[in-house]
DNA sequence: AATATATTAGAATATAATTCTGTATTAATT
DNA sequence: AATTAATACAGAATTATATTCTAATATATT
């Protein structure tokens, strides 16, 4: 596993649209189709690439108010903690969830269609799972940045 | 802009995975090639659908150490929170910021190779914007979910 | 009910992906 | 250094898919 340059702007390029054809890849890498064809299955095949998914915009789709929860739990006994995990798995409205260190255990980005809702998954959903001991809600005002992309 | 139960069946097939062919969704959808085109192209029309990525392993490429940073500004003044939104639009690491409510003003995600990749990133770049009060880091210990669809 | 509008299916066509062939380049082996 | 093997490449040939076209059907509008 090792990526030359060509594979890296290869693969910026995919997370910025990789609905483009073969041959306008080629013409940005100043490479052949078949050349570039064979790099985008190598990194298929080595994992580098995982998927494709189109990304739609929240407001459209009416899931325009973003809530980063952060959560504290109430013991952190093994048992209750992989149940915490496998209850927020299952919440629809929780697109991430990140176990981390620091004041909080666990962070959650939350999409839903207003504070209503907001209240309703609060109340009848995440504080309905056992052993959450506190729980702290960032309201998003704005989206400064939002990219699926890492930069390599 | 109303999106009828195959439209939101589609998009969110479209956000699991846009590679495959019209035949395929239309298979899923028990529709035609063509009601499955025309319903996408206007998907991307209306808005819905803004774009289509690759999603890449954050490990294969070197960025598989993650970081929520908070961000207290100094002060609210206009002018120097543009400076700070812009100055953080440059930084590479950085694939998410929003500003948010509550105890902190920002909340970033940071993408960095190691925890030294990381310090380096503090000192050199993000410390070095003027403005900022204070920071907390919370590092990712594990993704317990990690997805880029919204749930319609 | 009559007309317009939008959605659909199936066929025809255009475009792009994929495969194939041969060549050049690089790396490995002796 | 020469030889072999492996890899990456370009261009042509083929296959598959996207796109357009036509006509029919359904849905909404007056």
């Amino acid at each position: 596993m090792d990526l030359d340059h060509l594979d890296k702007q290869l693969v910026t390029l995919l997370q910025e649209d990789c609905k483009k054809t073969t041959k306008q890849y080629a013409d940005s890498l100043g490479l052949s189709k078949t050349a570039v064809y064979e790099r985008i299955r190598r990194l298929e095949r080595l994992g580098v690439i995982t998927n494709y998914v189109a990304l739609v915009n929240k407001e459209k789709v009416k899931r325009d108010f973003t809530v980063l929860c952060h959560i504290r739990l109430a013991q952190h006994i093994k048992e209750n903690v992989l149940r915490f995990e496998r209850e927020i798995l299952k919440l629809e409205e929780v697109s991430e969830c990140f176990h981390v260190s620091g004041d909080y255990d666990y962070i959650l980005k939350v999409h839903v269609e207003n504070m209503t809702k907001f209240r309703e998954f609060m109340v009848t959903k995440l504080t309905a799972i056992s052993n959450i001991g506190s729980t702290q809600s960032s309201f998003v005002i704005s989206e400064v940045k939002s990219s699926t992309a890492i930069s390599i």
